[in-house]
DNA sequence: ATTATTTCTTAAGATATCTTAAGGATATAC
DNA sequence: GTATATCCTTAAGATATCTTAAGAAATAAT
């Protein structure tokens, strides 16, 4: 777990292994099983999750209690609701396993204190910002430039092992399809 | 413009006159006249621009020659193309002024040195990346769930002062709607 | 002022996608 | 191994939004 992170960290910057040690102090593992929520919807975001292991989504549900899906996280993902944390605003989206989820959690008070006594960090949560804001503006794109069959089809293409683990409706929703629709476009390859 | 410059940055970290003085000194003062091009689709980005005074249009002309508007600019905000600058990689969109702008061009060297002679400036451009994304996410459950009808409520009424700066139809691409839709939907509001 | 360019509107027919409702298939739990 | 819950498919009718085409209005250029 710690060799993980001391990996992952060091994509970004340089760490020694005192910095990983320090850091690892400051961060608490917690595992939840499937279906098991990360953070609910209303609530008030208090941490960053760095998934070890597992799978997570965030979604939102609405007043006629439909699910909307806008976000998967799997290994070696920070993962939050960024807006909440941030803001110290209530979440529009709850975070759930959708696997057997084993994370190291970050809270605010943490962060704070660890950007000050390491900092290279804000180097990585720079850039890991960057790289959400680029990852979003691409599914942006995405989404105003193609039909929904495509974006099915962008979504298999790119990321197939990862479809095999998700629910067909939660993709779906991600896709902003309705699972109905979703299940014709598929019939129709065949 | 230096005053600008400061007030902002000393929004999100503390800077002293002279870091202030430093920073100046790499950037450079730049004017657009309406129309012209901060960066054209398929070039790499390699600046990133803050808006002293005017308005900037990120977009992209697909294959049919439809321009698909993604991103509006307005003073004190830093515009580039985060991918393309990130990556090196061909922008797929363009950065256009609609009216007369005037901007501080920050290149990728020039960045990289004050990072490291000035770090407060790695938490200003974190916090920054933080907001986007988080303007992006907003963005995304907004289009995930509401109509295109009141998609165009929701931006005349966040920032209706905006709305009279951009011709409608640029606002419908933004929106992802066609102009002929546009008009029919505000129609039906008299 | 007049012309040229850019932007906005109208309307009719076409289509992608949704809604509803129901049954079938898988997986999970006891 | 059977029951229960979860997930997926099918199909018919409804609707939001697009496409095309054309002309009107506004803005900019000469």
């Amino acid at each position: 777990m710690k060799t993980q992170l001391k990996d992952y960290l060091n994509r970004y910057a340089h760490f020694t292994d005192e910095d990983i040690a320090l850091i690892f102090e400051y961060l608490e593992p917690v595992t939840f099983s499937k279906k098991q929520f990360l953070l609910k919807q209303n609530e008030i975001c208090n941490a960053r999750f760095f998934i070890i292991k597992g799978l997570v989504r965030s979604f939102h549900v609405d007043e006629k209690g439909v699910e909307n899906v806008n976000l998967f996280a799997i290994e070696n993902w920070w993962v939050t609701n960024l807006d909440s944390f941030v803001n110290q605003t209530p979440s529009h989206n709850a975070l759930q396993a959708i696997e057997n989820t084993s994370v190291l959690v970050a809270s605010r008070e943490a962060l704070d204190i660890l950007y000050t006594k390491v900092p290279q960090l804000e180097r990585v949560f720079r850039i890991i910002a960057e790289k959400l804001s680029i990852a979003l503006q691409r599914k942006d794109e995405i989404f105003m430039k193609t039909s929904s069959k495509d974006r099915y089809y962008n979504l298999i293409h790119t990321i197939p092992n990862f479809v095999q683990r998700v629910p067909q409706y939660m993709i779906a929703s991600y896709l902003d399809i309705t699972p109905e629709y979703l299940s014709e476009i598929r019939r129709k390859v065949n």
